[in-house]
DNA sequence: CAGGCG
DNA sequence: CCTGG
């Protein structure tokens, strides 16, 4: 099945899915497969067209990619809004079509929790070791896949079946929130009526859910585009690019203070008084720049 | 040593 | 503080 795409609107499935937003996605030679809405996707891009196969009805798979991708945002509009001086141009330019994903709340919240001071790869291995254990299995094509697993599933997991998936002492964080989720259902559709700052009061009052994990969750899984997430990465480009100053730091062993709240605030209000509205995209943008470009200087 | 939180 | 890259 393929998904012709507007010339109006850029679209790129690699840097959409590399950036860093999402988990789940992995590429074999060409195709993206992963696991969505318990459906298994596969997925490539040829210039406009997205093709497509998948287990579940097509029609519908192409419908929900249109929403899932963000396909409606206009991004020329949103990138020309954010684009306020040389180093983030450089980073629409090498990105250009990178596009936020509108993830689903349940799985975006209990992936964040699991996201918590570590990397990519391990947070990637905790939340396939989740599905494992308590997700469901699918087959699609001759390959086995699993679904990212329900509150409830969590809610009644043993704490050291969760530890083994890798997770440590956020264990106790998503069991706690798995089980806050399963006695309140309605609590993740309730949310979605609220305003961000309110949404955000809301998210925090969970177990394992901090600013940073917050932001990540109102901007991904609640449309919230003016959220700005800011971690260690972010927090650099900040200084560096914007502040034009060093990181607060210890004076003897020369290493950087922690992210302190009032420091948070800062720097998102920062944000939106120079990117706007659409700062979450900013924020995206920055981050997957800053990534690549360490990357590069760490391999030569 | 890493993409924070209680 | 858990754990793994």
């Amino acid at each position: 099945m393929e998904l012709k795409l507007d010339e109006t609107r850029p679209f790129n499935l690699d840097h959409t899915l590399s950036c860093g937003q999402v988990f789940r996605w992995e590429k074999i030679d060409r195709w993206w497969e992963g696991v969505v809405e318990g459906n298994v996707i596969r997925i490539t891009q040829e210039r406009d067209r997205l093709l497509f196969r998948t287990n579940h009805s097509a029609e519908d798979c192409a419908e929900f990619l249109k929403n899932y991708l963000r396909l409606d945002d206009d991004l020329p509009m949103i990138l020309s809004s954010i684009d306020k001086d040389s180093w983030v141009n450089s980073a629409i330019q090498k990105f250009h079509g990178l596009r936020l994903i509108r993830q689903n709340p349940w799985e975006c919240l209990i992936s964040y929790i699991c996201a918590t001071n570590t990397n990519i790869p391990a947070i990637k291995n905790r939340i396939l070791e989740l599905s494992k254990r308590f997700g469901d299995e699918v087959t699609f094509e001759d390959k086995v896949f699993y679904t990212f697993p329900e509150p409830q599933e969590l809610a009644e997991a043993d704490l050291d079946e969760l530890k083994s998936c890798g997770l440590g002492y956020r264990a106790k964080y998503v069991l706690k929130t798995a089980k806050k989720i399963k006695a309140s259902p309605d609590l993740l559709k309730a949310f979605k009526s609220l305003e961000y700052e309110e949404l955000r009061k809301g998210l925090l009052s969970l177990a394992g859910v901090g600013p940073k994990v917050a932001d990540c969750i109102t901007l991904f899984a609640f449309d919230k585009l003016e959220a700005f997430p800011i971690d260690v990465w972010v927090r650099r480009v900040m200084y560096q690019r914007y502040l034009k100053k060093e990181i607060p730091q210890y004076p003897k062993t020369g290493r950087a203070k922690p992210l302190t709240g009032s420091e948070y605030d800062e720097l998102r209000s920062f944000a939106w008084r120079y990117f706007g509205k659409y700062a979450g995209y900013a924020q995206q943008y920055l981050f997957y720049h800053i990534r690549i470009e360490e990357s590069r200087r760490m391999s030569g």
